[in-house]
DNA sequence: ACCTAAACCTGGGCGC
DNA sequence: TGCGCCCAGGTTTAGG
């Protein structure tokens, strides 16, 4: 599910949450998504969250981390209170923060906890706990002591919201040596850490390019707004905490949706009218994923 | 080195 | 209403 807006969202909700608690109890409730001895980490200090391309890194006073990929459709749930007792005092104190979780939408919704998608669940030492939920179970929790222990998974380009490292002169580089769709190359976690398939259809729309073209085709001219789509859709996702596209994917902690899905130009909308030019939206697989595009504004 | 399909899973939506 | 098929935010692996 979540691409990097989702993932910087989470990842900082975390920090705000988590830093200087200790970990309590780690139950595992699906062993293949959890990878690692669960003792190992308990009653260490949470020291800080971060992220990584797809990967959400939970520092720990031990000196390790524990990794978290939620592939497509993992979600990180956080609750200090779930008991029904809890549930209608809030609601009868008025508790806003409360209510607005019972009030989010959706058929996760997320009141009981653990529910059946729910494999690892962490407590604190303020009884809060973390719901590491999966429908499809592909995400998985890893305790690593650097990076570089996620073998493939641990080698990652330049984050593509950050412009310094992102630099122009480093996309132009890898752009032209290959002859790839332009769209599989912006989504190669090994040239370009964190863009999947809804930002490369949104960005690739932005500087009116198709998806399908040579990347070494490419002008210097579409190379510059292509960049400059990238770090733009990427920054305005994360400004509105990332895309709920669909009801059982990406949630923020909290269990409320983004709101970036109200933005999306050309992700989801085959068939639709195109914002610039009211044509038809088109769909067509690349490199096995479904893309969106129009073929009148995107050359 | 390239490309494609399949694999990991579960559920929603569509056509018949 | 039900069945079969295709689709889904990611990544790895097998085969040509």
């Amino acid at each position: 599910m979540p691409e990097l807006p989702e993932v910087e969202t989470i990842s900082n909700q975390l920090e705000q949450t988590l830093k200087g608690l200790k970990i309590t109890q780690v139950k595992i409730l699906s062993e293949k998504n959890f990878n690692g001895n669960p003792d190992e980490i308990i009653s260490q200090k949470i020291e800080g969250v971060t992220r990584r391309a797809k990967i959400i890194l939970i520092k720990l006073s031990g000196g390790k981390y524990l990794a978290v990929h939620l592939k497509l459709t993992g979600q990180l749930i956080y609750r200090e209170t779930q008991s029904s007792k809890q549930l209608s005092r809030a609601r009868v104190e008025g508790d806003a923060k409360m209510q607005r979780l019972e009030q989010s939408e959706g058929p996760f919704e997320i009141k009981e906890l653990p529910n059946k998608f729910t494999t690892v669940v962490l407590t604190f030492s303020n009884d809060g706990k973390l719901y590491f939920n999966d429908l499809r179970k592909f995400g998985w929790m890893k305790i690593v002591g650097d990076l570089g222990e996620l073998g493939k998974m641990g080698k990652l380009g330049p984050e593509a919201n950050k412009p310094e490292e992102f630099s122009l002169n480093y996309f132009q580089s890898i752009l032209a040596k290959s002859k790839k769709p332009v769209k599989l190359v912006i989504m190669d976690q090994e040239k370009l850490a964190g863009v999947g398939n809804i930002y490369a259809n949104e960005a690739l729309y932005m500087a009116g390019i198709m998806p399908t073209r040579p990347v070494n085709s490419l002008t210097e001219k579409e190379i510059k707004i292509l960049r400059d789509s990238i770090l733009g859709v990427l920054g305005e996702a994360i400004k509105h905490r990332g895309t709920s596209d669909t009801d059982e994917a990406y949630r923020q902690i909290t269990g409320e949706k983004g709101n970036f899905q109200n933005y999306l130009q050309i992700y989801g909308k085959k068939g639709q009218e195109c914002l610039r030019c009211r044509g038809e939206i088109k769909w067509m697989k690349v490199g096995g994923r479904g893309t969106f595009y129009c073929p009148k504004c995107q050359k």
